[in-house]
DNA sequence: ATATCGAATTTTAGCTTCGAACTCTTCGGC
DNA sequence: GCCGAAGAGTTCGAAGCTAAAATTCGATAT
């Protein structure tokens, strides 16, 4: 007999087991709330591959994503990239120290007040971004191609007002609000 | 002049910024793609604080949890747990090593194939599961307050519609797709 | 039986992040 | 102007994850 091949239990079910031990939860917020985290994290490995094939980290993507999408300049504080990021300043600073590196960013004192330092962004890393993107897109729209337009939007409108409800109520989680123009 | 307080920038806005930079891209997947990433982002820094009352890491939550959550006697493999949460084989390891340290799980060999190896919760773990729930209930309560009932489970519906597709297209992630009974 | 291939887990080395301590600058009162 | 307090980044040490090699057992073919 071939060892049977179980199919995966759906997250309805493995909610439900759990929900008979503690029954104060709203299976409706239980079913959200792990079907974000998991989401989040396959998406980290499709990513992954994309960027291995950039010769880039998930960090590193991240720190550039934030200077493209801040447009301008495309510069920022490493206050505002820990902010924005929600990672600590220290992470910053070794993203930035590595991106450095390879070229794809800038670090400079703030002129106006020297405690600051102004990270911007480098014409190869302008370039290395758009390279992923192109990458990142496909899978992008391989993950929504289930859900018609009409789906998308309900679905973006309902994360976007989660994410203002938890960023709203986390000024603390890096520290810092402050903002480049 | 105080230095002016800035708003900062709604996820739509800057999105908009980097579509006129790459227009072959879909503003309705941007925006669902980048709230995700964020979103779960930020849920991790409030969690990370109920469990630094446990004295749980959210590596071990996550393993805690996920044996809960399959229910029956409380049992997976290790492969199973890598592909469920989504992790190298070798993270396993650490995080059992700690959990068993710490008397929350117990790790034994299977006895019908003694290359696998089984996990279990012990009584200690399961009240550890059940205290950090209590704790992140209320947070998990909070983020989905603006929210009725009826968008819960819109929410919900779509999130677990896009986590099949993520979950059946990467039965690579983690290499195996065996599941224990 | 025996050799080989493959699967499941552990081990090892290197990298990334975090928390805490530290440095340097700016801001406010006096 | 001077001094203490707070803010912005960096540095340092500890913890966790990954990739790749190693280990151990099982299945298949000879």
């Amino acid at each position: 007999m071939p060892p049977k091949r179980r199919r995966e239990p759906t997250l309805d079910e493995q909610i439900a087991i759990y929900l008979r031990e503690y029954q104060d939860l709203d299976p409706q917020v239980e079913k959200v709330v792990n079907a974000l985290s998991r989401l989040d994290r396959r998406m980290s490995v499709a990513y992954s591959r994309h960027l291995g094939a950039a010769d880039l980290s998930q960090g590193e993507w991240e720190v550039l994503k934030a200077l493209v999408m801040a447009g301008g300049p495309y510069q920022l504080w490493p206050g505002t990239l820990s902010n924005r990021l929600g990672l600590t300043p220290a992470a910053i600073t070794h993203r930035i120290d590595r991106l450095l590196a390879a070229g794809l960013v800038t670090r400079e004192r703030d002129p106006g007040n020297r405690v600051r330092v102004i990270v911007g962004i480098t014409e190869a890393g302008h370039q290395k971004w758009l390279e992923v993107m192109r990458l990142a897109s496909t899978f992008e729209e391989g993950l929504l191609q289930d859900l018609d337009p009409r789906e998308r939007g309900v679905l973006g409108e309902l994360l976007t007002r989660l994410l203002r409800r938890v960023e709203d109520a986390q000024p603390d989680a890096g520290g810092r609000l402050t903002d480049l123009d």
